[in-house]
DNA sequence: ACGATAGGCAAGTAGCCACTTGCCTATCAA
DNA sequence: TTGATAGGCAAGTGGCTACTTGCCTATCGT
């Protein structure tokens, strides 16, 4: 759904996970808690992050795979891609709410 | 600023009016009022579309000009380049809320 | 000058959303 | 089996935001 896309894009804490994901793509929930306390300064808990990764899973630019009791979260930027073509190139409009 | 612009794009009436402008740049507030009516079947009162365009505007997706009682809008689509090469390319994560 | 057109300002309202809290399930190590 | 680790579910709350309503200013045509 190209809707859930923006709303995704929409929210800081969200882009930051987009950019840990970039940096190292595979991560667990708890790895991604933890990169966002020590490396960006964000106290966020356990489940904000969690209901986020959901989001972004929703957009497409996310997709998990179990492990035992693990659950890693790979990247997936082709939405962007689609999503800058709309205005850039001369293209026709979509959604009308 | 970064922030201004995802916020901007997170609502679908403004993306809207953005395919609008892509159409046509350069109209004024009651020419938009009314092809998103007409065009898009979007019943929405004028003042909903000049706070939309004041978010365009400060996401600097859109700029102004002022000719006697008319204010025309044009397009300008260079903020979104710079969005996607956030995590299409190889860059440096940016903000930290 | 007067009415009509184009737009702005400000306050109020309703709905959504990020975040928390509390509890529950599942997998692994000892 | 027991405890610890990794994650999920659901309800509640506070703040933000899209939209409306009402009134005001400015420019143009006649």
């Amino acid at each position: 759904m190209e809707e859930d896309l923006f709303k995704a894009l929409a929210d800081p804490t969200r882009r930051v996970i987009l950019d840990e994901l970039t940096d190292r793509s595979g991560q667990s929930l708890f790895e991604i808690c933890a990169r966002l306390a020590t490396r960006h300064g964000l106290a966020i808990s356990r489940q904000a992050v969690s209901q986020h990764l959901a989001v972004l899973e929703a957009a497409g630019l996310v997709t998990t795979r179990r492990e035992g009791r693990y659950k890693f979260h790979d990247l997936d930027t082709r939405p962007l891609e689609h999503i800058v073509s709309r205005w850039l190139t001369p293209a026709p409009p979509e959604d009308t709410p």
